[in-house]
RNA sequence: GGGUCGGUGGCGGAGUGGUCAAUCGCACCUGACUGUAAAUCAGGCGACGUAAGUCUACGGGGGUUCAAAUCCCUCCCGGCCCA
């Protein structure tokens, strides 16, 4: 199978590198917005132009509820019923798994051949099986796609998380299988092929985590991703376990670190050689009004032990619904020339969000999602 | 002038003898948010205190009662009706 990701430097564990797929090459390392439903909350395509979004993610369980895979075929495919030409890639559905099933088993069932979701807003039963994410996936056209994994919650026993490991290695090898019979269906030259993610899981047990990895790797992926939550029940980062994850998948294959995270989280697993990012914390913090700030823009590379330090961090963040903000005149952020910052005061801001604008959330989602690609590009640089 | 209904915390509005420092909503204050069931959720919101608790409070004043936002008298203020 052709290469699609090379590494251009390296710097102790981290890496910078470029991807290639059908949409376009990537440097990496990159941050992804969640555009679950095919779309960024409150962002148009624009808005995302200007802050300087490249790829994206979409959701392959909830586009195949709404709008459903039979118009997204007739759209001609989710690129082009989004508009949007960067490379895109699909979660699985795996981590609904997690977030509708696992958190209430009232809301499905996961048995060894499929996952029965009962949806949150009709109840209506839908299956979702290794097989038909990835035949989902492929009807979508994105760029990268993911292998349905079941995602178990890092509080579980060692024993319920090792059936959820065994479980995703055995999906992931019918995800392979079903694969490579929609490439050859579909006839999809190897320029056009998408990338195929396996997902390692394990929870925080450093044996799971690279069994899992060393039997998707026997398997065969174009690249890899960190699975289930990467803080600990308190919400701590849990350091070791990426570190030592990321070093159990091949250095030529890329590493998704799926849902990191906070920035000092994406800094530290770029550090041990995270390649890729998604998270929904930029733009839904935005809306909740959580703005991203630099502070010590010269200290992201700091000791890992230091990140979390407040006065030495590289970045603050404001809550633009606290009153102190309501006759502030002086500029959200300065230095930054996003749409909000070269235009509005943070008293105006405040204002949008007393009001309950959505343009309050909007502004608020770009200039922090500008924010991630700022420390995507300063990571870069650094290396 | 007569009658009648009402005056409750920043606002709206419950409560109609004890479990009321007073339901609830809004406003206000503060958190949380990590492969999006999230333009959401949680907590606080009379004063002092970390707290137990103490004090002052349901238009003003005066009564009844062991006990009053709740009952009685009176005054002030407002709505409506009749002159």
């Amino acid at each position: 199978m052709k290469r699609m990701f090379k590494i251009i430097r390296k710097n102790e564990k981290a890496r910078t590198g470029e991807l290639s797929t059908k949409s376009g090459k990537v440097k990496t390392p990159f941050f992804m917005p969640d555009a679950t439903r095919g779309f960024v909350k409150s962002l148009s395509k624009n808005d995302l132009g200007l802050v300087g979004v490249v790829p994206m993610v979409v959701n392959t369980y909830h586009l195949f509820l709404n709008p459903g895979m039979e118009l997204i075929r007739h759209a001609g495919g989710v690129h082009s019923f989004m508009h949007w030409d960067g490379p895109l890639l699909s979660d699985s559905g795996g981590y609904q798994v997690f977030s509708l099933i696992h958190k209430n088993p009232k809301r499905g069932k996961i048995t060894e051949d499929e996952v029965i979701f009962h949806s949150p807003i009709s109840g209506a039963r839908n299956t979702l099986t290794p097989e038909k994410s990835i035949e989902i996936q492929f009807d979508l056209g994105v760029d990268m796609m993911v292998c349905l994994d079941d995602v178990p919650p890092n509080d579980y026993s060692k024993e319920k998380i090792s059936a959820a490991v065994e479980r995703t290695i055995r999906w992931a090898a019918r995800c392979k299988a079903e694969y490579a019979r929609q490439i050859e269906t579909r006839k999809i030259s190897e320029e056009k092929r998408p990338l195929l993610f396996g997902v390692v899981q394990g929870g925080e047990y450093l044996d799971l985590r690279k069994h899992c990895a060393q039997e998707l790797v026997e398997i065969g992926f174009d690249g890899y991703g960190f699975g289930a939550r990467h803080v600990d029940s308190e919400g701590k980062f849990m350091e070791e376990v990426m570190r030592a994850t990321a070093s159990y998948i091949p250095e030529e294959s890329l590493r998704f670190a799926l849902g990191v995270g906070k920035p000092e989280d994406i800094v530290r697993c770029h550090s041990y050689g995270w390649d890729m990012f998604d998270c929904v914390i930029p733009t839904r913090e935005g809306r909740h009004g959580r703005i991203f700030l630099w502070k010590n823009k010269s200290n992201l590379k700091l000791k890992t032990d230091k990140i979390e330090d407040e006065e030495e961090s590289f970045y603050e963040t404001i809550n633009i619904n606290n009153g102190k903000f309501k006759d502030d005149f002086s500029p959200v952020s300065e230095g930054c020339d996003c749409e909000l910052c070269t235009n509005h005061t943070r008293a105006y801001l405040h204002h949008l969000f007393a009001s309950k604008d959505p343009l309050g959330g909007r502004l608020a989602s770009a200039h922090n999602l500008k924010f991630y690609t700022q420390l995507m590009k300063k990571l870069k640089e650094d290396d």
